[in-house]
DNA sequence: GTGAAAGCGCTAACAT
DNA sequence: ATGTTAGCGCTTTCAC
C-alpha cells in the first residue's frame, strides 16, 4: 500500500503539501507542485477513499436502488444514472431489491453503512417506509424513483401512471373493447394504484362498470400466476382485452395466453406500461405506454446531487416526466361475437 | 453520526468491547453483551464501514465491471454475480465500460480508491492490459469474466466460444447454407477471435473456403454499420445466413435486414451467441447458442471470494461453462436458387 | 508557501 | 472479561 507519505517523503515535503497537490487546495509554488505530480505519476499512487472519506464524511458515492435488475425499464434507468453520476464525479453503489422488503433492507443498512451521500431510490412497496424513514434519520437525502411512499415527504422524479393508464384504456375504448381486465402489480405499490385508477377512470368515462373480478393483483417482477389468469379468460364473459401494468406482466400474459391457445391480438389484445427496449427493437409487437427510462434515471441522479450540493429549494421538488403511447400490432380491434 | 463511543457510553463499557460485541470477537459476558446490544438497537447505531476498512485493509467490497448494462446477458449475468456476492457477506460496486477502453480506466481508478477486495472483471480489449496491470501491482485479485486478454494470468470463467461458433455452423451447413456471413465484435476482444475461428473451422470441416470479404468485424455494443451490412448482401452472391457473434449484433442485422425487405429466414438466415432473455420468452425467433449468463456471474464471484479468501490453489484456475443450442426459427434451409 | 498537530471511527495487540 | 494505547491514511486548523 503506497500511501500520501511515501510521495511525501520521496519529493521531500510534508504529508500536507501532497494533499494540498492532489486536492488543487491552497497555495503551492509552481516548482513544488510539478515536483510532488511526478513523484505521484513515476509511482502510481491513487489516494484511498475510505481515510478521504472518514476525514471529510463524504464518500463521493450514491447509491441507486432498483427492484428488477433484469427489467429493461430499469437497466437502461441504470445507464442514465450513471452517466449523470459519472459526469458530476461521483460512483454509484448499486443494488436490487428484486421488490423484496427484506432484500431492501439490507442494501439499505449497506447504503447506510458505507455512509453514501445519496440514494436514488425506487421503493419496494408501502412498507418501505421503515427504510426511508432509517435514511431520514441520518440525513441522508433520498429521491423517490418510479414510485412514492405514503407520508414521507421528499423529491421526486417519476411518471405519470394514472395518465398513462388513462390514455391506454381510452385506446382500447376506442377501438371497441367493452371487456378490459386488469393485471396489474401489488397495491403496496404506488404506481398499481394509480394505473388502476387510470382504469377505473377509463372505464368510467366510457360508462362501463368496473367489475372487480377482472382485476388481478400480483406482482410486478415476474407473471406467474396461471390460475389467476385462468380465472380471468374463462369467465363466462371472456374479455376481449388486456391491461398489464408493466412490460414483465405483459410477457407473462401473453405467454400464458398463447398456451391457452389464444392469439394476440385476434382473439385478445394486451397492452401495457413501459417498453421492451431489445425485444421492441427486433419485434415492434407491443403497443405500450413508453416512459424515457433513460431520462429518469438521468434527471433523477441530477436531482439527487443538486439537492446534496444545495442547489435545490428547501422542499421537495417533484418532476413528472412525460409518457409516449406506441401503438403497434398487440392490441386491435375486438373480434364480433 | 453516531459512533461507537456514543454507545461505549451509554452501555457504560469501553469501546474495545463494543467493537467486540459488534463483530462478535473475544470474550464478553452475557450480560455485558445483552446490555450493549440493547443499547446499540436502541440508537439504531450502523458501524461506519469506511472507518472499518481503514483499519482492517478489507473493504468487504467487490467490484463487478461488466461491458454493456443493456445486454440481457450481462445484466443476468449481474444478477448470479450479486447473489453470490451477497450470500458470502460482500457488497458489489458495479461498473460498466460501454466496451469503452477510457470509461473502463476510470472504473479501474475508482476501483483502486475504492480498495475493493477483488474485481469479476470483463475486459473491453485487449488494451485493457494496462489496467489489469495496475491491479496486479496492487495485489488485488481478479477473475476474467467471458474474456481474457493475452499473456496476463489470472483465474477465468468463461463459455466456449469456438466450439459454440462451430456448433452454430455445423447447424447451418446441415440445413444447407454454404454462404455463410460472419458479423462480428471487435477483433480486440478474445471472444470475438474465438468466435471467428469456430466460425472458419466450421467452414473447412464442411470443405468451404473461407471469403474474408464475408466477414464483418464491427463492436459488440450495437450494431448500426449499415454501409457494412449493405456490402455483405449486395454482393452476386447474397450469403444464405448470417452468424452474428453476440445478441446484440443479430438485433441489430435482423432490423437491418428487414429494412432492406429481406424476410428472416424465408430469405437469410440468421444465427447468433446468446440468448434474449425477454424477447425470447415473448416470442421464441431466434437460434442461439446460449450461454448460462446466471451462472457466470455466481460461479464468477463464488470464484473470486474464495481466491480472496485463500480458498483456491495458488495457480490460476479456469472454470468454463457449457453452453447451449437453442434451435428455433430464425434459421431454415435456404432458399432454392 | 509550507508544515506540525490533532482527529475522523474503528480495531489489533497488548495489558490488567 | 474488560480496558488502554496506538495507528489505519487522510485533511483541517493554525502556526511559521
Amino acid at each position: 500500500m503506497i500511501t500520501i507519505y511515501d510521495i511525501a517523503k520521496k519529493a521531500n515535503v510534508s504529508a500536507m503539501t501532497v494533499s494540498k497537490v492532489i486536492n488543487r487546495t491552497g497555495r503551492i509554488s509552481t516548482a513544488t507542485r510539478e515536483r510532488v505530480q511526478q513523484v505521484i505519476d513515476e509511482l502510481g499512487y491513487i489516494p484511498n477513499s475510505n481515510a478521504r472519506s472518514l476525514v471529510l464524511q463524504r464518500t463521493q458515492m450514491l447509491s441507486l436502488l432498483i427492484t428488477d435488475i433484469t427489467n429493461p425499464f430499469y437497466t437502461t434507468l441504470a445507464r442514465g444514472a450513471e452517466d449523470a453520476a459519472h459526469l458530476r464525479g461521483y460512483r454509484v453503489l448499486f443494488g436490487n431489491s428484486d421488490e423484496d422488503y427484506h432484500k431492501e433492507k439490507e442494501y439499505v443498512e449497506a447504503i447506510l453503512s458505507t455512509r453514501v451521500d445519496g440514494v436514488l431510490f425506487a421503493p419496494a412497496g408501502d412498507r418501505s417506509i421503515t427504510h426511508l424513514q432509517q435514511l431520514q434519520a441520518r440525513n441522508i437525502p433520498f429521491v423517490f424513483l418510479d414510485r412514492t411512499v405514503p407520508s414521507i415527504h421528499s423529491d421526486v422524479i417519476a411518471g405519470d401512471s394514472r395518465q398513462g393508464a388513462l390514455e391506454l384504456m381510452r385506446y382500447l375504448i376506442k377501438l371497441g373493447h367493452q371487456h378490459i381486465a386488469l393485471v396489474n402489480g401489488s397495491s403496496e405499490v404506488s404506481t398499481a394504484r394509480l394505473r388502476e385508477e387510470g382504469y377505473v377512470e377509463g372505464l368510467r368515462e366510457a360508462g362501463i362498470a368496473p367489475d372487480p373480478s377482472l382485476v388481478l393483483r400480483t406482482s410486478y417482477r415476474d407473471f406467474s400466476d396461471d390460475e389467476g389468469l385462468e380465472r380471468l379468460v374463462s369467465r363466462p364473459q371472456q374479455p376481449t382485452a388486456v391491461f398489464a401494468a408493466n412490460n414483465m406482466l405483459a410477457i407473462g400474459v401473453i405467454r400464458l395466453l398463447r398456451k391457452r391457445g389464444l392469439r394476440v391480438p385476434e382473439d385478445i389484445s394486451v397492452v401495457c406500461f413501459d417498453d421492451l427496449d431489445l425485444a421492441s427493437a427486433f419485434d415492434p409487437f407491443l403497443t405500450v405506454i413508453a416512459q424515457p427510462a433513460y431520462e429518469f434515471g438521468y434527471q433523477g441522479m441530477q436531482m439527487l446531487i443538486d439537492r446534496i450540493e444545495g442547489k435545490l429549494p428547501p422542499d421537495p421538488q417533484t418532476i413528472i416526466l412525460p409518457s409516449e403511447m406506441r401503438i403497434r400490432a398487440s392490441a386491435a380491434t375486438p373480434a364480433p361475437d
